[in-house]
DNA sequence: TATTGTTATACTCTATAACTATA
DNA sequence: TATAGTTATAGAGTATAACAATA
């Protein structure tokens, strides 16, 4: 129940949230939206997946996976090709381009992410690193 | 620059986002918006505030802001009582049903995330809590 | 019958632009 | 002229429902 909690950690919400809005903001008109940029991701680090695979990772609905496939796949930085023994699949790949983009420093909204974390003290940054492995446990379960 | 920071901090947006639409899915039909709750929560904690402050606080623009007032204030959550000396001004405040709500365990995203908090060793939610505190100092830049 | 993906449609959250009222 | 707020409109991201193709 949410009064046995930390009343402080009844915050958590609320902070990501506002650190959300924050790293949206960020964004110049050249950047991915978080959700093309999480999927890109994914590619980058775990190879070609089909749109339901990606789906079922990034916790949306298979269509709205497929409006996101769509907009990389019209700024060429995934591309399509079909599953080898099963037609109804599709895999999807990332390209050189969005492997490119996803390295490229540019990126204001990492950029920005990463000039106030260089701020932190190097405890800070290890506690931040610890808690990210911790929130992603509980949003993979 | 994002190439120099620990590249498992650079998973931190990634883990955010996963987790913003974990909690999100977690809503039944009577829980509020994120966004609606975020303001409920400040306005309880920090007492009445205008549509302008709360803009700058969530950092949204005030027409946004506006918005999910006028939701609130349609569910009977908040009501606008205008500015004692600037005739421009209203001012938000919670209602006793806000303040119900706010506590109401049946919050199903609260209720979820608590439970997910609660299988955590103390260690863990000690972690999380530091963290919570040193990304709402970033968020509040 | 079940699964994969697409199309159509709608809702939430946010933005920009243009406006009114007040300071 | 500057600030607080509202109205109108648009875009991103997500959802549900209905469908076609394949297993």
């Amino acid at each position: 129940m949410a009064r046995s909690l930390n009343p402080e950690l009844t915050d958590l919400v609320h902070t990501l949230g506002l650190l959300i809005r924050r790293i949206r903001a960020a964004a110049d008109s050249h950047d991915l939206s978080l959700s093309e940029s999480s999927v890109l991701r994914r590619l980058e680090a775990n190879g070609p997946a089909t749109i339901a695979d990606l789906a079922r990772a990034e916790r949306v609905k298979p269509q709205s996976m497929g409006a996101t496939v769509a907009a990389l796949e019209a700024a060429s930085l995934v591309t399509r090709r079909p599953h080898p023994t099963d037609g109804r699949q599709v895999l999807i790949e990332i390209t050189t381009a969005g492997e490119t983009l996803r390295r490229d420093t540019r990126d204001a909204k990492r950029a920005w992410l990463a000039r106030e974390i260089a701020t932190l003290t190097p405890d800070e940054q290890a506690t931040l690193f610890q808690a990210t492995r911790i929130l992603r446990r509980i949003a993979e379960q």
